[in-house]
DNA sequence: TAAGGAAGTAACTGTTTAGTGCGTTATGTG
DNA sequence: CACATAACGCACTAAACAGTTACTTCCTTA
């Protein structure tokens, strides 16, 4: 059966995208210290030699491998359409996002870890990243403007404080669920475990933000 | 001048604790995977020999790097002795606590990382780590249930989701200082920033926690 | 359809790495 | 003082590592 796209011998682009993805996938379970480009290779089912020829160095994979995790997840938050639900509902559905991303995307926590270990000079070097973000701030500090307009929330917020607080109940869980699950003596990723924790994160956050929680 | 402590040419119990030192730093800075026992050698003015000779291997240093800075945290907040607080003191007591053990001691945040992209395979071999949680749980229990009997706390808040809280805050913040001050475009690090964070914190908690926030 | 460039490969290099074998030197003890 | 033992150091190994050389194979297009 003919198709469209066709399976080529040698497609530049799908090998690309494939050592993209092994590259996900090794530096997100190793680092990028402990991380192997011949692993990379393995995984990508690509030759070594093609990794070189298409990021030029490890480094410059890794900070590819960043670029496009953060660029998901942003695509996915925009995706969300905040603007149209009422500004309570709207804040709901936001934690709710953030918990889930991270919990089926648990490799854009150990990327974002790896990154920061390294002081975030791979980050320093991508342009794109900045651009993605202020669009991101200025939807939750419009988010929040909505909500005191309609009386819902407290006035005077600052939403960079909001994102990260949003950010930190969810990450600082899950990145730590292995320790945590050790030191706390129960364990963290059970399913009630999970459920506890999410409506806990939004209590917590309901409690700050809004005026009649 | 003769000393108590005469500085001898061989002193094993110095040249461990030298060792362990370096092994903190090092590890600290470049994970489990990217640390070089070399540089420890040097970092700790010791053989290389000597690490083998007394820490068997590269795995069982950093697990003995580990029980250290866990015990030693642990250690600083007993030493707090917030049971002689009112609650409403204690607890603001452990949130400024927690934001200052972090923040002074950075290498702890990046060890706990590093053990959680190795899903705690070594804190899992380690004896001594799950007795002195326990003590630090009840220890906040007992917090929360003395200010509900002030009459100044919520009722029925679980303890170690209380934890968990606590760290998030200030663990998330200052674990991505550096991904963070290029996204949100703002230094996170300023003192101003620090002070305005640790407010924010401190609030979160608060309204989470109190009857009359 | 032929040519030229791009996709792909195997086998290699120089270096770095964790870990060791074995000899040397200081130190507490009888 | 002697001597056993523990502290220490040199110089090595085998494997792993990032990156490269030199080559072959396929695909596009003129």
């Amino acid at each position: 059966m003919a198709t469209k796209t066709i399976k080529k011998v040698r497609d530049a682009d799908a090998t690309r995208a494939r050592i993209l993805a092994g590259a996900k996938k090794e530096f997100a379970k190793n680092g990028l210290g402990g991380g192997r480009v011949d692993e990379i290779a393995l995984r990508a089912k690509a030759n070594k030699r093609m990794i070189y020829h298409y990021f030029g160095s490890k480094e410059d994979l890794f900070r590819t491998v960043l670029e496009e995790v953060y660029t998901d997840i942003r695509a996915a938050e925009r995706a969300l359409e905040l603007e149209h639900l009422p500004a309570r509902e709207a804040l709901e559905k936001l934690i709710r996002f953030t918990w889930d991303y991270y919990l089926k995307n648990p490799e854009f926590i150990t990327l974002v870890n790896s990154e920061n270990l390294h002081k975030a000079r791979h980050l320093k070097k991508s342009e794109k990243i900045e651009k993605l973000f202020k669009r991101f701030v200025s939807m939750v500090g419009g988010l929040l403007d909505r909500g005191v307009q309609e009386g819902v929330f407290r006035p005077g917020i600052d939403p960079v404080q909001l994102n990260i607080t949003i950010a930190a109940l969810g990450y600082y869980y899950l990145t730590n669920r292995y320790t945590g699950s050790i030191v706390f003596q129960r364990d963290l990723m059970a399913p009630q475990a999970l459920e506890e924790r999410l409506a806990f994160n939004i209590e917590t956050i309901m409690r700050l933000v809004c005026v009649d929680p």
